[in-house]
DNA sequence: GAATTGGCTTGATATATGTCAAAATAGCCC
DNA sequence: GGGCTATTTTGACATATATCAAGCCAATTC
């Protein structure tokens, strides 16, 4: 392994790319090495994509369980919904991301995942993916690896929810999309929300008055610039002292 | 394997038993049937056990990952510390559950586990729990769903904090100490808080002024007795209706 | 281009929860 | 058992966010 590494880098990295441009997995193969038979075998398992428009269905409470699926390109909110009513947004997710993770619990969803934009996923059947998984043990240490971050995500949004404060949260939410821009060779400054106020008011436990009046308070601060969906962060330094203490 | 469960099934639950008295994996191994050599190679596992009093740490952020462990007898909880001062307990975790999962994603541990109580836990190394659910195929599915139930869990405590009142979210806390009392052959009625209100109010996202407040509140509705950590739930179906309307 | 629609902003007010402070209670050590 | 400390309860008051209600803006339709 260690020397497939260092016999021939160039070799495996273009592999990467072959098998992260064909089925998209940036996500799931990027970070790891793999021999030729193995990419193949990673592609061969991803072979069927979809397309999503707008408000669109990936999955719903109660589907069963069969697949995970990456997220070529597009975004997707994941949302909760509870007997009484309620519901929660859990998630946003975007390309290079993975959903569907919550199901493999109870081999059924457990929450529904709305396409926010048109989307594409790659599906990855999940008992293939496990097989190969038990072959492939960096590949299996990697599935742990993003289960384990999802897990991670979740109790920083636990953090955020539990012990936050209206602006406090907007703004780690701001920091949060563009750190993620970031990673995606996207401008950290320029984002475009894909939600609306309500939406981002369900995920950070806020009503959408309470979300508008703080990217108004940004505003009025110099901090971002507002218009509409189109979020312009002015001073990322300053929103993210806002944070600690505000 | 359903052949298995057919023909032997008094043979393989004995030998549940054993593993299960033996490593006390209780929540890993009860519910998968294996054959006899691999519950022995389970066993050979977990041998190393470990105590700890009130107020122990099983690890610290930052300690280097290499096991997760299965809590044998007593009580855990976790919490989150953020730069600037700001703290969350994630979770109170009780015998037979799995505690470490968020250390898997960056190979370090991200929160702190603190005993509750004079406790016992298992330690199940996590390089060996891989290699051997790359070959027992049932250990490796029971594996992913003890991760995907951790992220169930967290996404419902993030609708509990981001859309229920005080109340309610205290309401919600005791029916589930109710209920894995019940798991546990405990009284579901009985509950003896391991946690001072501080803590609760972290968990919940509340002060502790307002836990007491609420704990009082459901007295005076005869909902519940309260001495100070011994709970009595008096009247369990108006409690779970609590969560609903309120 | 007018009209309709849905989303967003802003203001006035209500309310749940937080904050500060004191008293009561429980647990603990000598 | 008595005194000590930490925890919990309770009260009075402050405040952050929710709620209710308009008005505004941008996009879409006719």
């Amino acid at each position: 392994m260690a020397l497939n590494d260092i016999m021939k880098p160039a070799l495996v990295a273009s592999h990467f790319r072959a098998a992260c441009s064909n089925c998209s997995l940036r996500e799931l193969c990027l970070p790891i090495d793999l021999s030729d038979d193995e990419v193949h075998r990673l592609e061969m398992l991803s072979y069927h994509k979809s397309s999503f428009s707008t408000g669109d269905y990936l999955y719903r409470p109660g589907d069963p369980f069969r697949s995970l699926y990456a997220i070529r390109s597009g975004s997707f909110k994941t949302r909760i919904l509870h007997e009484d009513g309620r519901e929660q947004v859990t998630g946003f997710l975007m390309s290079g991301e993975i959903i569907g993770l919550d199901a493999i619990s109870t081999d059924a969803h457990a929450c529904e995942a709305v396409a926010m934009e048109t989307s594409e996923v790659c599906e990855l059947p999940f008992a293939k993916l496990e097989a190969l998984s038990r072959e492939i043990p960096s590949l299996q240490r990697h599935l742990h690896k993003i289960m384990s971050r999802e897990i991670v995500r979740d109790q920083g949004i636990m953090l955020l929810l539990g012990s936050m404060r209206a602006e406090e949260r907007l703004a780690a939410f701001l920091l949060n999309l563009s750190q993620r821009n970031a990673s995606h060779g996207i401008s950290p400054t320029q984002i475009t929300l894909r939600m609306s106020r309500v939406e981002i008011g369900s995920y950070l436990g806020l009503k959408l008055e309470t979300v508008s009046r703080a990217f108004s308070h940004f505003h009025e601060d110099g901090l971002i610039r507002v218009k509409a969906r189109a979020i312009e962060i002015l001073a990322l330094p300053r929103l993210r002292e806002m944070m600690g203490k505000s």
